[in-house]
RNA sequence: UGGGGUGUCGCCAAGCGGCAAGGCACGGGACUUUGACUCCCGCAUUCGUAGGUUCGAAUCCUGCCACCCCAG
């Protein structure tokens, strides 16, 4: 069948395309372009992408395209991003660019290409033997992705394929540089999708207005020191707060922010005990069944995951209309407010929703 | 200008004659398709200052300077 792959100029999408090639399917390379940059930098870091892009193509002797999304990017992700920076938050821009850019704009331009799947390098699978379609994890535990996924609905499952998905990294940097590909030993790309690694308070800063105002401690409400912008900061933070000695002379963290009275609140030790929490209110809850695993107003239990890279953390969940409520059965360090809590059962991601406030 | 005390890296702080611990901050790296966290590495040829004693001093002595406290 015709296949439209979303090439980033990484090693997993190259292989992606390459195995699906191989599996004689009709493959299209298409790369996207969502960031107008500003700066030299990240403009370099697109064009190697993109020239990255079309060798690897011409390996595998498919036709590919460019296609920009800037403005879709912008609008639909980009502009939540600020807003929730704005209101103190701490967003995750990826979640949302997956189920607007990439499976939703993106998969609709695939689909007038006459293609029938998008595929893409994510570190995930998708299991399609019964009723509503599942979303599973990756198969390297290390790499797994489904994370950044659980947003997804059933549409964007039928139409979606992630063929990297069963292997490990090593396998993917394997076949790739079996095959040639001149992206097998390219290093992984990291920061906001799209945008990537930068100094984000620069980055930040570029965006959004600097209030400064006072640092405190939260016990004794006594000055340690001035903050740049509340928004600069996310809960649990260490560096770049610029105090140290004082008080027992360990570290400080982030514990609140105080958008009133621009007050940035922070703590001394890892183990503070305004750092963690065990019950959280989640606001935006999606399924990947498009339905909750229990009727509105009961609970069930299952793993769930603060933060991209942590570990599954058993809790109860439930079940409103229009939010969650996670109890979890150990403290929760820095839950953070426009983090998304993903919800998991086995290896199954059942969704998730974006934390609101936690306590 | 009577008495007492203190001056060691941005902050806190070991050191008490043998040639500058440690923590925090900061910088760099690792990890990482969010932001963070975490981890690793680096970070005072110099101890307020000027002399002196000594083979050798941040450590002993003297002057000066600064700050703090108590008296005023």
């Amino acid at each position: 069948m015709r296949i439209v792959v979303g090439m980033s100029g990484g090693v997993d999408s190259s292989v992606a395309a390459l195995l699906l090639k191989r599996a004689g399917h009709e493959v299209i390379g298409v790369f996207m372009n969502n960031w107008e940059e500003t700066g030299e930098d990240g403009a370099c870091t697109a064009e190697r992408d993109w020239v990255d892009v079309r060798a690897v193509c011409d390996v595998l002797d498919i036709p590919y395209y460019a296609v920009n999304f800037a403005k879709e990017y912008r609008e639909r992700v980009f502009a939540d991003f600020l807003a929730e920076y704005r209101a103190g938050r701490t967003p995750n821009p990826d979640v949302l660019c997956n189920r607007e850019i990439k499976f939703k704009a993106f998969l609709d331009f695939a689909l007038q290409l006459g293609a029938e799947r998008v595929a893409t390098g994510h570190f995930a699978r998708i299991d399609d033997s019964g009723a509503p379609l599942r979303l599973l994890r990756g198969l390297d535990p290390a790499k797994d992705q489904s994370y950044f996924l659980y947003m997804l609905g059933q549409r964007a499952l039928r139409h979606a394929m992630f063929p990297v998905g069963g292997m490990t990294k090593a396998q993917i940097r394997a076949a790739a540089t079996a095959a040639g590909l001149p992206t097998s030993a390219k290093r992984d790309s990291t920061g906001v999708c799209f945008i990537g690694e930068r100094d984000f308070k620069a980055f930040l800063q570029g965006f959004l207005p600097a209030q400064p105002g006072e640092m405190r401690e939260l016990n004794t409400g006594k000055l340690v020191g001035r903050h740049d912008g509340l928004m600069y900061y996310t809960l649990g933070q260490r560096r770049g707060l610029g105090i140290g000695g004082g008080g027992d002379g360990r570290r400080w963290f982030v514990v609140r922010k105080d958008l009133g009275q621009n007050l940035l609140w922070v703590a001394q030790g890892d183990d503070h005990p305004s750092l963690y929490t065990t019950e959280a209110e989640a606001s935006q809850p999606t399924w990947i069944a498009e339905q909750p695993p229990v009727p509105y107003g009961e609970s069930f239990a299952c793993t769930a995951r603060y933060r991209y890279r942590q570990a599954d953390q058993p809790v109860t969940v439930t079940c409103l209309p229009d939010r969650l409520r996670i109890t979890s059965d150990v403290p929760q360090r820095a839950a953070t407010p426009g983090q998304s809590i993903v919800l998991y059962r086995g290896e199954e991601c059942l969704g998730g929703a974006i934390l609101e406030k936690a306590w």
